[in-house]
DNA sequence: GTGAAAGCGCTAACAG
DNA sequence: CTGTTAGCGCTTTCAC
């Protein structure tokens, strides 16, 4: 119950050195079959487990870990997203070192800082966009003092620990996100096939963040492909559900309101399906990037981009491995596909 | 770019010894002011960033991580959880180490195992129930082997590392959990003082898990302090969203089919609102265990008993500090309130 | 096949 | 105030 026993405290039981135990836990050089029972014997009998710090130390080698921060783990996406990571890191041993940045610049210094300093031999950060506190509303290199955990960051690349991006693009590493543009071009695509030729885009403005940027230029260039306009009446902002409630009545009241609305995020989805219940009008279309769990349980059902977070930390960490087994080409960029998944009005 | 430095590479370009850079970077004895600047200096210029592990493995205390084992990370409710512990845990300055164990005892004993080895500070479970590819079927002790990660779990008690079961009670240890009897009792006696005489109960069944068995306590004992039965013909059982959905419509084909139905776990609320909604009856009455994010959307909304899911890992947190501070009461149970939600018919 | 020594990066214990 | 020595638990190197 006290000190933990140690591979000395093995050997002394066993009768035999230190490193006969390493070999025979690690199937290093050969050991007598009958030497190697006496020493699991005595390893069973202690309770003996390897320390894995006192081994990294002297390989030399990185920590069997991989750094992951995230801006909130309260949001169900980053949830899935480290779920992800997990899956494709376990098979090869390691384990996930988690981290919240909160969104904030500095946090998301400290947290990086720690992982530097424990080892960990890879780093895959949804960068925090920089504001102290910053969070939903939050703009890369907004910060006064400069790029935010840019230096930590820069020590990781320095310390030639493999580090990618998730979610969003950071400068000069490999990257992995989903396909906004595209996804957001195909959904409002699909309203416009539908007969819509006035669809308002709902969302988080200004759109400086990337993923809202992308999403509102895919809105643009649909609406582009089909020879239409794309004014400012039909843009509203909201970051939070009454918001976004609020700014869905105010766009259909204007004097050419929309017949078709895409949200850019489950937020101003969420107050876009509260308004439209709560006025009543099941005339107007909805779409949605991100799906939401119960999005088929409306009424009507919403249709949506989904992404899949999962893949995308599992690919972001694959991405990762591949770099510890020494892919050294530039760095990439891969986008996870979305998927349009549409519902039908209930019959 | 290659070898990171260490303390000796900082003490040479400080012109100093290993000794004063580890005073410097822990404030340890007295250094003198300039020697301190040129220290800091060096270690600037160099981007020297000590090695925790070396430092634990000298110090002899346990590494500065806790371990979290949680079958799912694809669920919301365990990412929220994460999120507390993380939150609780980060102001000690420790990370989280994360493992999931897939509802599956033999992966999660590995999982434990790997922590251990690690010399996690603590470690913080949701015993997965031990059925080896568990997950939500799975039932204590039902593994013919025995215990499921009882091994290792014995380990850690013996290694003196503090252990927290998490949601779901386990042997011998401490232990947070929601209040899944009081509040199914309370969400169901709001049903019945709405006036409600024949309440339905859907949910996971057989409800020999832990959670399942104490919101169908919960159920029972409302109905008999209300002075009602709780006869079989109220209880129906369902493990997917297309199996709660015909489980309902099963329920109110009945003879004296329920006014009310008690949903307990969002698979079972989902499938329920489907089948309301499709089916067109609005009359019957709906609440759940554990809420959904889109529940005040619904139409009908939909109330619901809420729990906490990062108060739950906060919880447990704490108290796993609180055992590495020296704590040694005997194990003990802290009940996480759960909250009833109430959700008014849209004006 | 096996063991003895050295050393990973760091800090405790004693010097000076 | 600062440096030296020793050693954490393990693996490497080289000897037997």
């Amino acid at each position: 119950m006290e000190r933990r026993p140690t591979l000395h405290d093995v050997a002394g039981e066993a009768g035999v050195s230190a490193k006969t135990v390493s070999r025979v836990l690690n199937g290093d050089g050969p050991v007598a079959a009958a030497t190697r029972e006496r020493v699991l014997a005595a390893v069973r009998r202690l309770g003996f487990r390897p320390n894995l710090m006192a081994r990294s130390i002297r390989t030399g080698g990185p920590d069997s870990t991989v750094g992951l921060v995230l801006p909130d783990l309260g949001n169900p996406f980053f949830g899935a997203l480290a779920g992800g990571v997990e899956e494709a890191v376990r098979g090869r041993g390691l384990t996930v070192l988690l981290g919240c940045s909160g969104g904030d610049g500095a946090r998301e210094a400290e947290v990086v800082g720690a992982f530097l300093a424990r080892r960990t031999s890879a780093l895959l950060v949804v960068p925090s966009g920089g504001r102290p506190g910053g969070g939903p509303g939050s703009r890369p290199g907004s910060r006064p003092g400069g790029r935010p955990g840019g230096e930590p960051l820069a020590a990781a690349r320095a310390a030639g620990v493999p580090l990618v991006y998730l979610d969003r693009p950071g400068p000069g590493a490999d990257c992995v996100v989903s396909s906004n543009r595209a996804g957001a071009r195909e959904g409002v695509a699909h309203l416009l096939g539908a007969g819509h030729r006035r669809v308002g885009f709902l969302g988080d403005l200004p759109a400086s963040m990337y993923t809202r940027r992308e999403r509102l230029a895919g809105w643009r260039e649909a609406l582009a492909a089909a020879g239409l306009p794309a004014p400012a009446e039909l843009v509203a902002g909201a970051r939070t559900v009454a918001e976004a409630e609020r700014a869905t009545l105010a766009l259909l009241a204007r004097p050419a309101p929309p017949t078709a609305l895409f949200a850019s995020n489950v937020t101003a989805a969420t107050g876009a399906v509260l308004a439209l219940g709560r006025s009543g009008r099941r005339d107007v279309a909805l779409l949605s990037f991100d799906d939401l769990p119960l999005a088929e349980v409306l009424d009507p059902p919403l249709s949506a981009v989904a992404q899949d977070p999962a893949l995308l930390g599992a690919t972001a960490a694959r991405l990762a491995l591949a770099r510890l087994d020494g892919d050294a080409t530039p760095p990439r960029t891969e986008t996870v596909p979305t998927r349009l998944v549409l519902r039908a009005a209930r019959g």
